[in-house]
DNA sequence: GGAAGCATGTAAAGTGTTACATGATTTT
DNA sequence: AAAATCATGTAACACTTTACATGCTTCC
């Protein structure tokens, strides 16, 4: 069976130096995810799968009485890891959110709840940007000016983006404030002004 | 149990209109597809067990000899979609994509195939866009200028922010193809240049 | 000494996708 | 007459999350 997105993402956590399942687990909360995420449940038995592939070697690290598993990706793994890297095969864009769902539905509701729903979205953009700058962005500088610097780029994306779509929402709010008018003219006028 | 996003998709199709779960898939292929996608083998199920829990009812309606079953929104179902729309608790902002992810690991490449990564990425976010402006676009706006305008605000949002990725990814790919360079000279430089 | 964090895992439940299966109607 | 599309569903599998369970080490 082929291996999947998670498998990578653990490849390339030990390929960038982390070495215990615990470890990957942490680098992955201040890095990827914002568009991996992953639960330690799953860390240990792809570790597991890994190994008994080939892919990654396991040795035993204890650290005084406590048990720990340290983790070295392979050659295989590392090949693994650079052809899918390499593949033509992206998956299509497309993401999963509720927020945008209920935006999507909120022509139920009457024009207040309207705007407090954007407003809503708009704050949990501010957050999330505000999240990625002060606990993502200082560590992928680190590591940029370390020599990896794809952390970094990332990051960027992803601030910048949020910051766009928080930027979206608040001209749609304050359109949505002034009053009722015709909803074509209101997209049309934002997409004009940004 | 609580409802979940999916079953306030149905809920939503079949006061916009839908009538059958055939026609629900339909309807979100064209419009809620980029941010909640679904699949037939989810809509059948769910509205069963919205019906068992009085939020929907079912009729028979038949085409001729195919037999057809035909649901409507009630009241209590009308209520639940209603109280969604208006909670205050919105999920966090986070997606999962593949192609970000690759991005993240694109140290372990040669600088040819980062410049090739990126492109392709920047091809998929192009894709997508065009995709949602001739595909789902015309459909929002037949549906705004019949009243409902947020189907054409959310297809307008994303095609705006699937350009602007297009964008950022067009400045990176330049960026990297004009040479090596510090990276995080190159992550500053698109931010002012944006 | 207690709290916080390190470290590893299992079990259960829920969620979602893909493939399978079937057959009618409409369009070319 | 064939192909496309309408229409409904089931079964198997894959994937994820949440909760449970345990116990050590370091810091205050």
């Amino acid at each position: 069976m082929a291996l999947k997105p998670p498998s990578y993402l653990m490849l390339g956590m030990l390929r960038m130096g982390a070495r215990s399942g615990y470890a990957i687990k942490k680098a992955a909360d201040v890095s990827t995810r914002f568009f991996w995420p992953t639960s330690l449940a799953q860390v240990y038995p792809e570790l597991t799968r890994l190994q008994r592939r080939g892919l990654v070697t396991r040795s035993e690290d204890p650290h005084g009485a406590r048990a720990r598993s340290a983790y070295t990706i392979t050659e295989q793994g590392e090949s693994a890891l650079l052809d899918w890297l390499r593949s033509s095969a992206v998956a299509p864009l497309q993401f999963r959110d509720e927020g945008v769902l209920r935006l999507f539905f909120a022509d139920a509701l009457p024009g207040e709840d309207q705007l407090a729903l954007v407003r809503r979205l708009r704050e949990r953009a501010r957050a999330a940007e505000a999240h990625m700058r002060s606990e993502i962005i200082p560590i992928a500088e680190a590591l940029d000016e370390a020599g990896t610097r794809f952390p970094a780029v990332v990051a960027s994306l992803g601030v910048d983006t949020y910051a766009y779509i928080e930027a979206w929402l608040a001209r749609l709010e304050s359109e949505l404030g002034a009053g009722q008018r015709g909803a074509g003219e209101t997209v049309e006028r934002i997409a004009r002004a940004l």
